[in-house]
DNA sequence: ATTTACGTTTCATCATATGAAACAAAAATA
DNA sequence: TATTTTTGTTTCATATGATGAAACGTAAAT
C-alpha cells in the first residue's frame, strides 16, 4: 500500500481486488467496495475488467462474484520445477512418514508467513494444517525460524509491523531470535493455538538465501518439549537436503 | 483487444501480461513486450506493479519473470469441489449465456454416457437436457468426443458392446473418430433426435487423461452444420479451460 | 406502500497512464 | 580492446482514459 516505487494505480487496485478472495471466496461488488475501501463504481468498472478476462466469474444464481477459470489456468502453469511446494513435497511426505505427524512449510511473504505445503500426519489426534493459510510473524515455531534468518533489513521491517500485539515484548523476541539463530531450529508451545506444538528449522537455498521454513507440530500431549528437541536434528538435516534442491 | 465493453485498460493489459505464462513459464521483459505489443516502457510500469504486489516474481540469476507467490495463494482458495459437476457449472453457465444454446457435460460410464451436468438455453425453442440421463455411446456428439479421445482399449471394449445397432457401421464410426481426432471436436446433425444437431469437444485433466465431454446443442434450424462448426473454436478453447480446473 | 439496498450507467473533470526518447549496463560482435 | 546491439530503467510532456458523484432501475426488506 505504501507507495515508493513506480505504479499503475488502476492496476493495483484490481490485484488488491482479486487478494481478497484469500480471505472470502466469494464476494458482493459492495462487499468488496467496502473491503478495498474504493466507490463502488470503481469497483464495478474494474470487475467489468476482471470478469471479461476471466480473472472472476460470477456466481449465476447469488450474483456474487469468485475467482475465475484464469486462475486456475494460471496455477496450473506455475512452474512445477522450482516450486518449492512440490519440489519438496516428497521429501516432506518422508519425513511425515517417519515422525508420524504433521508437517509444513512456509515462506515469508511481506510481514506474513503463508504456509504453501503441508503433510498431515495419520493419527486420529493431529494437527489439521490448510495450505495456503497466512499466517502472524509474532507467534509460532516457523514465524521464528523465519524472522531469525532473515536479514537485518527484514527483521526490522518485520519488527515494525504496528500489527504486532502489545503483549509480545519486541525485546523478548529479539532474545529469543538470538537463540535461535546460535542452535538452528525454533520451537513453540502453544503460542498460536491451544494445546499445539511445534519445532521449526529454516531452509536455505544453494546460494544461501532463507527460502523456506520446515515445521513438524502436533499436540502438546504428544510433543512435549523434550521430543521437540529429539526431533530437532533430524529436522534440520532434512531441512538442509530440501535446501539442495532449491536453485534460488 | 477489440471489445467494446467497459473496461480499464491498464487493468485489461496487466491481465494480459499474466496470460502470457500460461505460455511460457519464463518471460523476459522485452519478451512480453513482443507478446502483447506493448511498448517496454509500459510493460516495465506494469511489471513493475504486478512484482510489487506479488503476481508475478524475478528469477534471480536470469532476471526474467515468472507467476509470483500470489497466484499460488488465490489458487489455494478456490473452491475446492472435486465434483466436476459442480466445479464447471459456472463455467457452462457463461457459455450458455455467450450462444444462448444448451450446454451439457457428459462422462463416461461402461458402455454408455452419463450427462452429469446442463443448463439450458433461454430460447422458447430449445433442447431439454435432464441431468443423470444415460444415453447409448454410438449415437450423438457428445458419445463420439468421448469415445475418439479414449484409450485404445477403451474403444475396443466399447465397439465390442453386442448392443451395438446394425444400422451403424463400426467401420464407419472408426472412420469418423479419425476425422474427431484430427480436428479436436465432433458434431451431430440429428443422429439421436429428429431435429436436434450438436457439436462436443473433451476436456482432459491437468494430468492430460479424458475426464468429460462438453456439448452445445440445438434444434437443427437454429444450428445448421456451418454454426457449429463456428462454434466449434469457442468450444474447445473453454473444454480446454475447464480441463485445467481438474486435478484427476 | 414506502424505504432501503444493490448493481449499473452516465458524464464532466483532471489525475494519471502513456510511449518516445534518452540513459545505463551488459552482451554480443568485430 | 573497441564497437555495436540488446536489454532494462528512468524521465517527462501530453491527451487519454480512469475516476467518483450523481442519477437510475430494480429488487428486497420494512
Amino acid at each position: 500500500m505504501e507507495d515508493g516505487k513506480l505504479k499503475v494505480r488502476a492496476v493495483d487496485r484490481a490485484l488488491d481486488i482479486l487478494l481478497c478472495f484469500t480471505r472470502k471466496e466469494s464476494l458482493s461488488l459492495t462487499e468488496i467496495a467496502g473491503e478495498v475501501e474504493l466507490h463502488k463504481s470503481t469497483v464495478h468498472r474494474l470487475m467489468t475488467t476482471l470478469e471479461e478476462k476471466g480473472f472472476v466469474s460470477r456466481d449465476a444464481s447469488t450474483e456474487k462474484y469468485r475467482l475465475g477459470i484464469k486462475i486456475w489456468e494460471l496455477s496450473a502453469h506455475l512452474s512445477n520445477t522450482d516450486d518449492p511446494a512440490l519440489l519438496l513435497l516428497p521429501s516432506m511426505e518422508k519425513l511425515r512418514d517417519e515422525l508420524d505427524e504433521t508437517v509444513s512449510l512456509y515462506v515469508l511473504d511481506g510481514r506474513e508467513r503463508l504456509r504453501i505445503q503441508a503433510v498431515q500426519s495419520n493419527q486420529a489426534i493431529r494437527r489439521v494444517a490448510p495450505v495456503g493459510a497466512r499466517l502472524p510473524l509474532y507467534v509460532g515455531a516457523s514465524s521464528k525460524a523465519l524472522v531469525a534468518f532473515s536479514s537485518e533489513r527484514e527483521q526490522e521491517h518485520i519488527l515494525s509491523d504496528p500489527i504486532w500485539p502489545d503483549s509480545v515484548s519486541r525485546t523478548a523476541f529479539r532474545d529469543q531470535l538470538r537463540v535461535i539463530r546460535a542452535r538452528g531450529y525454533a520451537m513453540s508451545v502453544e503460542e498460536r493455538e491451544q494445546g499445539a506444538t511445534s519445532v521449526a528449522a529454516p531452509i536455505f537455498d544453494l546460494k544461501g538465501n532463507l527460502a523456506a521454513a520446515l515445521s513438524v507440530s502436533g499436540p502438546l500431549a504428544r510433543l512435549p518439549v523434550e521430543k521437540l528437541e529429539s526431533y530437532a536434528p533430524l529436522l534440520m538435516e532434512r531441512a538442509r537436503e530440501m535446501g539442495m534442491m532449491i536453485r534460488g
